[in-house]
DNA sequence: GTAATACTCTATCGAATCAATAGAGTAACA
DNA sequence: TGTTACTCTATTGATTCGATAGAGTATTAC
């Protein structure tokens, strides 16, 4: 029942280039994304590639580069990036809708675990699926406002050409 | 996300004897519960005994011995029996209940991750801390007699002095 | 009482995964 | 044309996973 480093990185990374993209300013470079999320750098370009790979994610290469999404952020569902990232969210193979596999247990039509994991991914896909990365970022951004919180989507470097969101009340 | 075969093969042990009590023949030998179950014995021993320890089972030594349950099946819930032999039931642990841990992003209170992530963890305990070894053994026993199947508490061995469910069709 | 039985303990095993780091290489922009 | 920043390969130590081997010890039936 466990979500990994790399996928806990993953995802967070997604939220941050979310945040930004959100901010206009969407192209993020590795270091800088380690740094706002305390990510080690080497161990983040590895997972970018990655989401890259996946689909999740673009790059450009040198000055001005960086990584941004690849696609509009309410098109990237959490559950989608997990399986990527983490492989099927079903606790245990024999109730996975995405890569099933017979398990051990002698009668798997009256096996009794079975019955209840099928709940449990059913209930964490209908979580993890219905969560797209523009909701997260979005109920983010609702609670910082809430609690008067600035939204720090590119604090750090102070550089690059950032419009910060004029409607926030600082401090 | 993921149920190890450590806690698959403690749960269908637990879910086999909360059968064999309800059978009437409620202690069964490892050798007899590892063979029933498709479970390697050796493993199955260690397992045991950690349940043991936890509480949910007892054992009998020497001859007419095994392990049976503690106590009696409705009061043991799935999820604590995962607690206790996988670990927390979130996902992540700064939203576990039992056994948080800040983790290392920038801001906990804000954080979208931790949101979603919330929201599994509660509605995989939900589901887990309901759910009682009778309730999946009732089920698992309807579910059986609904399709005509013979109840195979201590198939294997015809030894011991058991006595099959009268009112159940064979074939 | 004693032998068979069945749980108990310690130790070890290889394989796989996890988390992270190092360093050289390469494309692109100013 | 040099700096920048992504890309690729390799390796690392630690930990966990899944499983096995074998000796030891308590208990019961006879």
């Amino acid at each position: 029942m466990k979500l990994t480093k790399r996928g806990e990185y993953a995802l967070r990374a997604l939220i941050g280039l979310g945040i930004a993209r959100e901010s206009g300013a969407p192209i993020v470079r590795i270091r800088d994304l380690a740094e706002k999320e305390n990510i080690p750098v080497k161990f983040l370009e590895a997972i970018l590639i990655e989401l890259k790979t996946a689909g999740f994610l673009e790059s450009k290469r040198g000055k001005q580069g960086g990584y941004s999404l690849a696609k509009p952020a309410d098109r990237i569902s959490i559950g989608d990036v997990i399986r990527k990232i983490e492989g099927p969210l079903a606790p245990i193979a024999c109730v996975s809708q995405t890569c099933y596999e017979r398990c051990s247990c002698p009668d798997e039509a009256h096996c009794g675990l079975r019955m209840v994991m099928l709940e449990v991914r059913n209930a964490v896909a209908r979580i993890l699926d219905a969560y797209t990365l523009k909701q997260t970022v979005d109920a983010m951004m609702r609670k910082m406002r809430e609690d008067s919180v600035s939204i720090p989507f590119l604090s750090g470097t102070e550089a690059r050409d950032s419009k910060p969101l004029g409607e926030l009340a600082p401090k």
